[in-house]
DNA sequence: AGAGGCGTTTCGCCAGGCGGAACGAACTTG
DNA sequence: CAAGTTCGTTCCGCCTGGCGAAACGCCTCT
């Protein structure tokens, strides 16, 4: 149980969001809560910012305030709410986690990790760590499938990072090689020479309907648990094609619904 | 000063809107309260609903819940907005209460009062009320200088009503009449049967720029304090005309700024 | 004039909310 | 690899904050 005035504040607060204006009389009705309760609790929200009761405007209202309490909610990009599922399913079977990735500015950025499911997890954590696109699975499988203009313009802010995973930006023809070879393959893995070592991520892109790259979908794991990065990756690229197959096809189910 | 913990949680919430996903390092930072503090408020959140932690997602950070602190939040209409200063500084000059009314079905609301700024008011709040079209001066104003097609439809939703005030609606050459009197005078008044009988209001139209009727704006008296209505309507009636061309044009301003 | 309802204030009560200290785990540094 | 640092969490004694029944003043209605 937690703190019992803010849970009952909040009860209030949500309240008074069903009607224009609201009374102590109407709120004593609702919410159940003896009147100097309701009268202490308003008081306090009234204080804050959150509320006002002018008589000119009628009872008590929510002011314009109440807006900084949900402003920052955002609902989670579709292709996350689309892969969790298949995310998951992949670390119950095989035990290694699983994760996604989005473009954001000059890297990908881990939106969603199946570390906390795993046992068998190289990483504590993984969420909002932040992947180059050059060296690792997951930033390549990403940038090997953007579009050529979308391409060349990240290329161009990649040669003005100073992160030196970076460097290969300016080396253009070396990037293209990469590039060309995870489009062959049909997924991408972290460079060798990368820490850390004892573990490994295969990545896969997932497409939208129209082809485009949305995210990345990269399984991780121990390199001691292989004898060969190709045997690896003979094992569980497949999965990862397969599952990228099918949340592309979930979130173009996503995107037509009404209710999203 | 109000609840303690409650400030504390609204501070908390209000933070956690700033950024996608934060930590107890990171809030205990940005708002100085003791981590165990923070832990207890955010458990308190996360119990009632408005607060996720799931390391999958990383950090701890607002849910969809909290939309329900914020939805009934609504500016005020613009209307009100430009007629506020106009029916304040009225009630200054002239002590009797002014008030602006906007259509809701099948009758007007008062959404703005000075009652509160009066020392002579016949009425101990007016806000919220809910006035017929035919018989209220605020009503009648409104009607008046509809279109005449909503016009025709508000007849309808009158013919229904059964509200004895409605009454009339059943017969339209009167309603008519009456209407057309009130678009020659430029103002409206109280039928004199219908109670109080101790005061009377004289109300005008509001309208926008393409000349339809927003809301009304009325002034309300106590008959005891003039002669006769004539004489109170030869008084106020070109104060409350000039203060609602006022009110149009302030209207206008208000619709073209990028700031609404 | 009296009854009923409203919003607010009072005040004694007691347990709720507090925060420093301690703990275990993870990360960083040498 | 060990030590130091930081993180999130739990513990627990303290004390005052939040509580709600009762009372109050005001307004509305009959």
């Amino acid at each position: 149980m937690g703190i019992r005035a803010i849970e009952r504040a909040m009860r209030v607060l949500q309240e008074m969001n069903l009607q224009p204006y609201t009374s102590i009389s109407h709120l004593h009705k609702r919410t159940g809560l003896p009147k100097p309760t309701l009268v202490r609790i308003l008081k306090t929200l009234e204080e804050a910012g959150y509320v006002e009761n002018d008589p000119r405007l009628g009872g008590y209202q929510v002011s314009a305030l109440v807006s900084s309490l949900s402003s920052g909610f955002h609902k989670e990009p579709m292709v996350v709410e689309a892969g969790r599922p298949w995310a998951i399913a992949i670390t119950r079977k095989h035990q290694w986690p699983v994760s996604i990735s989005l473009l954001d500015r000059d890297a990908v950025v881990v939106r969603f990790s199946t570390v906390p499911d795993s046992s068998m997890s190289p990483f504590h954590k993984t969420v909002n760590m932040r992947l180059p696109l050059i060296t690792r699975g997951m930033g390549l499988a990403y940038l090997a499938f953007t579009a050529p203009e979308e391409f060349r313009l990240i290329l161009d802010i990649l040669r003005k990072s100073d992160d030196p995973e970076d460097e290969l930006a300016h080396h253009p023809e070396q990037v293209l090689r990469r590039v060309e070879r995870v489009r062959e393959l049909g997924y991408a893995t972290r460079s060798p020479h990368v820490e850390p070592r004892n573990s490994n991520t295969i990545a896969v892109p997932i497409l939208n309907d129209d082809g485009r790259v949305m995210a990345s979908l990269g399984l991780t794991y121990f390199t001691s648990a292989f004898g060969s990065e190709a045997e690896a990756c003979e094992q569980y690229a497949p999965v990862l094609k397969a599952a990228a197959a099918q949340i592309s096809r979930d979130l173009k189910r996503l995107s037509a619904s009404p209710l999203t």
